[in-house]
DNA sequence: TATTGTTATACTCTATAACTATA
DNA sequence: TATAGTTATAGAGTATAACAATA
């Protein structure tokens, strides 16, 4: 990246007089910081699963963009393609989005021929969504490609961990179960 | 954020007659689709990392509005607090900004008069940031804020699962160490 | 009266190009 | 030549208000 910061040597000023407040923090030495403290924020669960994600996705995005498909629209069409017939409400409620935020979404690969809406059986105001054959296609293509990259993505982490991970992480969004 | 969704009652259909077939997901009766599949997207940590963060953000956004911070400010503050002296590079190259848009958002805390800048010991190019007295007696409440915000958006997780969880984060997050 | 899907729109967040002053 | 900070700007991403058709 940028600084490696190899062997710490913090050349040290002499010692301060000793002072009565608490915890001064890093030395103010009057001098520029040398490596940066991360602690207090890498104690917090959302600094860091944001981190996280934001790792992954930038993985994601080159990956995808052979099937032009950025994450929430793979989310959708992965929701489509194992919930044939979901709507486009189900959909906004499962993954957390604003109806307007869907439309152009549904518009841009049903454009592309990978969806399709159909008639809902019993609700002339909703529409069912379909992959198309050639949607399926791309679908299983495009998990197969999401699967292995989140493993290059995260070459750290056993199979187990990631089992860990994801449980752990579950019950963060999922408050119920 | 939307909708909460309360308890979830999903109202399942009685238990299919065994299959021999690999899972054909769920039965494509013709009908509308009664209980979404989440399962693929629930294998993959970037979902389960977003979900999870934008499950935290949610809870944190409000109750650090007080403060007038946002995340991103708040990480900001926070290592400026924990690193007196610290340049923008560095908070960029830390915290993965560009430089373009961490100008603003310091012109606006030093504005409140939070933070304030200093010519920095050996480059006359940079410049040191500190948080001004006003501006520590800020990120102390606010940190404070921000740990109890995590417990109470977090409550099924134990405190060990929590540590086992951040530990796990920082593996995807940080290739090396 | 409530809900599905939609349009229009605004606001936030993030990214790129190009400039300046220093190194 | 490269880097720190800055400006201007463009593009995603996300949010609200209001409407027509249907429940």
């Amino acid at each position: 990246m940028t600084e490696p910061s190899p062997v710490r040597q913090p050349d040290l000023p002499p010692p301060m007089p000793a002072r009565p407040e608490a915890d001064p923090g890093p030395v103010a030495t009057g001098l520029a910081v040398e490596r940066v403290d991360t602690s207090f924020l890498e104690t917090l669960i959302g600094y860091n699963a944001r981190r996280a994600a934001l790792t992954i996705i930038s993985h994601f995005l080159p990956r995808m963009a052979q099937f032009g498909l950025r994450p929430v629209e793979f989310s959708v069409l992965t929701l489509i393609g194992h919930n044939p017939g979901i709507t486009a409400r189900q959909l906004c409620t499962t993954l957390d989005l604003q109806p307007p935020n869907l439309v152009g979404m549904i518009k841009g690969v049903e454009k592309r021929g990978l969806l399709e809406k159909r008639d809902h059986p019993s609700d002339r105001r909703a529409q069912g969504l379909y992959l198309t054959a050639e949607g399926e296609s791309q679908l299983e293509q495009a998990q197969e490609t999401a699967l292995a990259l989140e493993v290059e993505a995260t070459p750290r982490l056993t199979p187990l961990e990631r089992i860990t991970l994801i449980r752990l992480l579950r019950k963060v969004y999922q408050p119920d179960h």
